[in-house]
DNA sequence: GCTTCCATGTAAGAGGTTACATGATTGG
DNA sequence: CCAATCATGTAACCTCTTACATGGAAGC
């Protein structure tokens, strides 16, 4: 009962479909929940019968038709009440982190390329977080919208997950410099 | 079918009680890997029955009697075959960034004393890992125990741990100064 | 022509959480 | 004297993952 939440404060931004919830929860979201499609659509039908969020049909013509849906009052409540009640200890799950406890079990090699395969996906995503971020201040510099801007929630959420993937990526780097180094002292002995 | 993974690179670094496993899982494990008791003790019991661990029983006198387990060479094979396999993509779930996200729907004031809080709890834990990490180095500075150490594994998730909680406080210190700034404005209409 | 995108789900099974049970010992 | 620590689980329930189903349109 924590992902209603979520969907609640992502459902802020505006009218979602189930389909485009999937994908927010694959990018700005995923900086600090993941959840599979599956599982939103279910949670949007449970929020819906209790009144949190209502859907709204909307008819394609190329397109299959689709539900949108937005927070209604009874949902902002809801959001006020989590917003005020203690949070639950963040958690997190990493099998590559896994591997890197058991290196001195495992394939060096292996694991190596892993670390480098990791280090650019996060690479790449602090590329597109920093041009999230741009587009969310749109022209105003980042004191000034972050001082006097409207909407700044999903702004700094973005500022956290683009901190944490450099932070992940230096890191990255330097473990795979370091069980390449081991590699060299290995091999030469 | 991944806290095994866990469990058992947790296990490398010796023999170890369910509950001492446990505890391992509130600090050095939980940097990459968060599993209640109950799951740890269920899991060590499928190992066991599997091969992966063996457990032997130590019998205590002024401490109830506890099982101490070990990782086998059936484990082992099974941590190396997954070290090889691809990663699932990393897992990340934060109720407090929930908050944040949606903080321009809720009350402020609750916010900025619950990310205040969380800087508190990350410091710590900063102090705590780094003392973890001198340690495990010992008397050699860090760059000669990472190129000649036996068991290094530990060490660098703690380095990724110290890292991520360093960035998460000064995220905390960061957005709660700006959610304060916020508020004076308003304040002042 | 093949893949990806749009769009919404169902069903089974695996995995995780919450609450509970027990009981001696050590530290403040 | 009260709380925390040591130590291991069970049972019920909730949540999440995996696999599957459908089918037209747009891009390469």
């Amino acid at each position: 009962m924590a992902l209603r939440h979520a969907v609640l404060a992502a459902l802020l931004d505006g009218e979602y479909s189930g389909y485009q919830l999937a994908k927010a929860f694959d990018v700005g979201v995923a900086n600090f929940w993941h959840a599979a499609s599956q599982q939103l659509y279910a949670e949007l039908a449970k929020l819906e019968s209790e009144g949190l969020v209502t859907g709204r049909q909307v008819v394609q013509k190329t397109r299959p038709d689709k539900r949108l849906f937005r927070v209604t009052d009874a949902g902002l409540a809801e959001l006020e009440r989590f917003g005020a009640a203690a949070s639950k200890p963040s958690f997190i799950r990493d099998e590559l982190l896994v591997k890197v406890h058991a290196a001195d079990s495992i394939d060096g090699g292996s694991l190596i390329e892993q670390l480098q395969e990791r280090a650019a996906v996060a690479e790449a995503k602090t590329e597109f977080l920093g041009g999230l971020l741009r587009q969310l201040r749109g022209e105003v510099d980042e004191a000034e919208f972050l001082r006097r801007g409207e909407r700044i929630g999903p702004y700094l959420t973005c500022l956290r997950g683009l901190s944490f993937e450099r932070d992940h990526r230096d890191w990255c780097v330097r473990i795979a410099a370091v069980l390449r180094e081991r590699q060299g002292i290995h091999a030469g002995r």
